[in-house]
DNA sequence: GTACACTGTTTCACGTATGAAACAGACTGT
DNA sequence: ACAGTCTGTTTCATACGTGAAACAGTGTAC
């Protein structure tokens, strides 16, 4: 049960990762307002880690970074008490392979099989090199 | 870009996947509310197509599901004209490999050595399998 | 019968994210 | 000097997602 459901987006570092691209093309707000469809307004309350996006926004967002909503946002119930500003991983990391599986099956370059092969070499894979020891949970980064 | 911003986060589809999985499982509203923090009545909401869940109940619910967001929900710039209620890819399909090694850079089951390993072995093998013709040349770029 | 416990749905007051527009600076050209 | 155009930020009214609580069924026990 999700311990105490005060679990929060994290959106500063989205913030951080647009003003870093934006920034980085030397586009204005107003530009990048443009090719997202978000308001100026909203993007630099968003730059500023002010409020909470909405869900429409934050695909918008995650879309112009190509980056996966849950790398960016953290959030859930895995959102590491200590560290703040990392990204966090979402899911229970058991759930890896079926990550991928989930992301290749949606994948339109990908027949279904082929799909299916790929993600079975993923699985493979990763199961060979993930938590070597029987307790890789007391790795706890930085 | 982004085609006149009329673009939804697809949330019919992550609806029914909770609907599916609570019905699957036996649970009941309240249960699901109870393990995800999230109301029941807003669930309710939520399975029944009713408005758009924020970002931190759909961050909740994604996690509850062990699917990735972008999977279930669709959204953004690339959400297919056409069909509806299909699970769209949100990103070029060309950004697999990075999704993918972003996902495994957040795994905290794995070093950072490893992880590098492991997406270095995805991409390689995506990019066997990937696009086999040549029409995948759809690309748009900005 | 009528209680009681459960179900999913809807009502309600409240908080807040939103975009348009107003705003304050910085620069440039005239 | 002034005017014009850019920048990011903030104000404002509006829209809407939220959870608690009320509601409407349905089933079971007594």
């Amino acid at each position: 049960m999700v311990r105490d459901a005060k679990s929060f987006v994290n959106t500063n570092e989205l913030g951080r990762a647009i003003r870093r691209k934006r920034e980085g093309t030397g586009l204005s707000l107003r530009d990048v307002a443009d090719e997202t469809g978000v308001s100026a307004s909203t993007l630099s309350r968003i730059e500023n880690g002010t409020g909470k996006p909405d869900a429409d926004n934050i695909a918008r967002l995650t879309g112009w970074l190509n980056v996966p909503m849950e790398r960016i946002m953290g959030g859930g119930g895995r959102n590491a008490e200590g560290d703040e500003n990392a990204p966090v991983v979402y899911f229970p990391q058991e759930a890896m392979p079926d990550i991928v599986e989930a992301h290749l099956r949606a994948d339109r370059n990908l027949t279904a099989d082929t799909a299916k092969a790929l993600s079975e070499l993923f699985r493979v894979a990763y199961a060979q090199f993930s938590h070597p020891g029987s307790d890789a949970r007391n790795r706890k980064r930085r």
